[in-house]
RNA sequence: GCCGAAGUGGUGAAAUGGUAGACACGUCAGACUUAAAAUCUGAUGCCUUCAACAGCGUGUGGGUUCGAGUCCCACCUUCGGCACCA
């Protein structure tokens, strides 16, 4: 009778096994001799709702990996943790008063007992969650440390605020003009905010990605998103004042159609005449009171408004002009929100006939359009229609010394000339921002900053770190920082600064958190450093870096941004954290959507665990296709990946043979060097495949001739299996070997088996024949003409399947690919 | 609009420029069973067909090549990201 593998109790007995041997825990320091390997996974928020079957794809891509390396005699350090501060416990709190810190602690049990029944091979020994004050306390040190280097500063600016959330937002994280938390719409707001000066180190954010090897549309996005562009700051005197107008463009060549000047709103020329700095003549002064007005709708304006106007363009006149000192031309000074304050010196010259927006400026406010570009149409006329607006390619016209020049070498000679006459000046421009880090939120580390009476900040002494978060405090939202109805928050502030003093109620972004826990995870109980030299030294950077694509730009960022930090402080001796990365996609829900609670698609592990086992699970996931892409679950299928453990089971009850078929030795051979080569790559999809392939020869031996493979192949191949089915490979390995005497404990501490390259060799290689390049037919060569070609086209010609389609024909090529093909071309 | 990725059976998917559809699900037929489930055996791209070693087939249209899912050009569709960035 059959055996039934009971995957309940067997996966119990070994989750238990392991754990009371520490199987997995590293000791912190990196053997002599051994190579060390540092995998990393994006560390998770612990949710309420628990684990979901898309978070096993990448803890057990990496586990197998992992174990792999490990049977190859590496030094693996897999290291696990918690990004555990953020908005849903709090969000939580408000709705049914339970403090974060239980909820979060609820979390993250559930979150480690079941990934603990996956087999995952973490070392627990160094988990860590960043809202405990001994990490905690480290962020704020960091914090300190950039305060110090002047890399944290506070600064005023307008801010993305959730209405809903009451809080700041980065502009990373406004999606499509609404909070990518809750989807409430966001305003702008002015307020004193702490910033981190990440673009201190733009061009090195840069430079660095040629050091990694990451895929490369990750490197792309991540440098769009830094937006470098060269171009040139242009100059023009303000028309009766002593001031001028900086306007940055990277397309100086088309200066001599500029027709207008347009503002940013926020630009300090406009808050300058609002104020009154600038004498304004009485025809001046008329433009005021609509100038005021425009100012004030763009800053209440929401982001979606902005959207829901789309391209039609609005704008107010200043009443000023600037000189255009090319021509002598005056250009009209106007304002307008299409003009963001933000990226170049928020300040534009307008030249209508080769810029889009500045087409349609002109349109609805009938400013002129002059040509200075004539496209490959040719067309030398006026421009009336946006199709006819040329920007990208072309030669100049209208534009004196330019006349007759490709816009590219326009470019670059209008550019010397500004800068020959002092009117501009080359210069680079860049999308990214300094990092706004302030949050009103409750749950994240506070800053650690306090002020004194007069309101000037001081940093906490680093005695007082860490700078514990209060608990004594009213969640409910007030659109003011939580902390400030802390009367204990007050009362230490008081007690350690003197009378008068305040904390800062701000808590950090948890982006700040996660932008250091790889640093951590090194040395996780350290109490007098971050993390230990030596050992960042020996175990860092990160080797393998598995992560979703969500995280590309911010995280990533970020965290390169404290590595170089770090580095020139001396912490660290290397320039990048994250050696090599690959992505993971989604687990998508049997709908072909994303899985979500409200959709009501979500599949859990444990579901799946208790009627399959965590085994079947893993291979399950590692089966539906390749890593990064994105798949539907498909709960049908689980069963195919159950029914190939449950017939491994049973083979090993009757597979295992004094004597051997060596028809199947050989394809296990092949069977091992196709996982040991797929495992690296990350394909455990074909890797799988290979695996059934070779059961199924297996079985076929069995019921047809009774011979399968001995005691020593059947372990070779149980050791192929253990990453992937670290439960099910173990209890055969112990029960298999249960009479050996130099047993290894595990077979996860077995040495990964090697393929003979001799075994590969086969007898006779069937090669494929072709006329005209179409299939027609194939021959069996022996082995020693392989590399014959004579011998092997002579087989071809006279293949009975061959022949008749060369009839009546001539051959006028012969084709051979050894041991693959012949294409005789005939005609 | 810009940047990126991807389009292959009923489904998830394989395939260093060299036998397209490996492996798996599903489906159909059969065995076992009172029956069902489970398990096992066989078939399964489409089409003509008694059967095909015949024809057609990797989003569409061209091209390069002895030979193209794979390389090149143009286009269509889907999905991600960015989005008035001067």
């Amino acid at each position: 009778m059959k055996k039934i593998y009971d995957h309940i109790q067997v996966e119990e007995k070994w989750q238990k096994f392991w754990e009371e041997e520490n199987f997995f825990q590293q000791t912190d320091v990196v053997p002599a001799g051994m190579e060390k390997d540092y995998l990393l996974f994006a560390f998770a928020y612990p949710s309420g709702s628990g684990l979901h079957v898309g978070h096993v794809e990448s803890k057990t891509a990496l586990d197998i990996l992992a174990r792999f390396k490990r049977m190859n005699g590496k030094h693996v350090f897999f290291p696990v943790g918690w990004d555990a501060f953020g908005l849903p416990a709090e969000n939580y709190a408000v709705k049914t008063g339970v403090p974060p810190v239980v909820t979060t602690k609820n979390a993250i049990d559930t979150f480690r007992r079941q990934i603990k029944r996956l087999g995952i091979s973490y070392d627990w020994a160094n988990e860590i969650a960043t809202n405990h004050p001994g990490y905690y306390k480290w962020t704020q040190w960091l914090f300190l440390k950039m305060y110090q280097k002047g890399l944290a500063y506070r600064g005023k600016g307008m801010v993305n605020w959730c209405p809903q959330d009451q809080t700041v937002l980065a502009n990373e994280q406004v999606v499509n003009g609404k909070c990518e938390r809750c989807g409430t719409q966001v305003i702008q707001k002015e307020l004193e905010q702490w910033y981190f000066k990440i673009t201190e180190y733009t061009e090195e954010l840069i430079s660095g990605l040629d050091q990694v090897d990451w895929p490369k549309p990750t490197k792309e996005q991540q440098l769009h998103w830094i937006g470098k562009k060269n171009g040139i700051e242009i100059e023009y005197p303000v028309e009766g004042t002593d001031q001028s107008i900086i306007c940055f463009t990277t397309r100086p060549d088309t200066n001599f159609g500029a027709t207008f000047i347009v503002l940013a709103p926020e630009h300090q020329f406009v808050r300058d005449i609002l104020d009154k700095k600038i004498p304004l003549t009485e025809e001046q002064e008329k433009h005021l009171p609509k100038l005021a007005r425009y100012v004030q709708q763009t800053a209440e304006k929401t982001e979606l408004d902005r959207q829901a106007e789309g391209k039609r363009k609005t704008g107010v006149f200043t009443g000023f002009y600037v000189l255009n000192r090319l021509n002598g031309k005056k250009l009209p000074v106007w304002i307008s929100d299409f003009v963001l304050a933000g990226f170049g010196t928020g300040a534009v010259v307008g030249v209508p006939g080769h810029d889009l927006r500045d087409f349609q400026f002109a349109r609805t406010f009938d400013i002129p359009v002059i040509r200075v570009v004539v496209g490959p149409d040719k067309n030398e006329g006026e421009i009336t229609d946006e199709s006819q607006v040329q920007e990208e390619a072309g030669h100049m016209i209208n534009s004196e010394f330019l006349n007759g020049l490709e816009i590219h070498e326009a470019t670059e000679k209008m550019m010397d000339f500004l800068e020959d006459n002092g009117w501009g000046k080359r210069t680079v421009s860049y999308k990214l921002r300094d990092w706004l880090i302030s949050r009103q939120r409750y749950w994240g580390a506070p800053i650690p900053i306090v002020y004194d009476p007069q309101g000037n900040a001081h940093p906490v002494k680093e005695e007082h770190l860490p700078w514990m978060l209060p608990t004594d405090v009213d969640f409910k939202p007030t659109g003011e920082s939580p902390l400030k109805s802390s009367k204990e928050f007050f009362e230490r502030t008081e007690r350690l600064y003197g009378k008068g003093w305040t904390p800062e109620c701000d808590t950090m972004d948890t982006f700040v958190d996660s932008s250091w826990y790889y640093l951590r995870y090194t040395d996780s109980r350290n109490e007098s450093a971050f993390a230990d030299k030596e050992k960042m030294a020996k175990l860092l950077p990160v080797d393998m870096y598995l992560i979703g694509p969500e995280h590309i730009v911010l995280h990533l960022l970020y965290s390169r941004f404290f590595t170089k930090f770090l580095r020139d402080e001396g912490y660290l001796t290397f320039d990048e954290p994250f050696m090599k990365m690959r992505h993971q996609g989604m687990i998508l829900g049997p709908d072909g959507k994303k899985m979500s609670k409200s959709k009501g698609n979500v599949i859990t592990p444990d579901e799946i665990i208790e009627k399959y086992g965590a085994d079947t699970l893993r291979v399950y996931e590692m089966f539906m296709g390749p890593l990064e892409s994105d798949k539907p679950w498909d709960t049908g299928s689980v069963i195919g990946v159950y029914r190939f453990l449950q017939r491994i089971y049973q083979l090993y009850q009757t597979g295992v043979t004094e004597k051997e078929a060596p028809g199947l030795v050989s394809a296990l051979h092949a069977t091992i060097k196709k996982v040991s080569e797929d495992i690296p790559e990350l394909k455990f999809n074909t890797a799988i495949a290979a695996l059934m392939i070779f059961i199924n020869q297996w079985e076929e031996s069995i019921k047809k001739a009774k011979v399968g493979i001995n005691a020593e192949n059947a372990n070779a191949f149980l050791k192929i299996l253990a990453p992937f089915a670290p439960f099910l490979s173990e209890e055969i390995y112990q029960s298999l070997n249960s009479s050996a005497k130099n047993l290894k404990k595990s077979v996860h501490y077995e040495e990964w088996p090697k393929h003979d390259p001799k075994q590969l060799i086969q007898e006779k290689v069937v090669v494929v024949i072709q006329v005209n390049g179409k299939l027609r037919g194939e021959v069996e060569i022996p082995q020693e003409d392989i590399n014959n070609q004579e011998v092997v086209i002579a087989a071809a010609t006279s293949s009975p399947q061959v022949t008749k389609w060369l009839e009546g024909k001539e051959i006028v090529k012969e084709i051979y690919v050894a041991g693959r093909v012949v294409n005789l071309v005939v005609k």
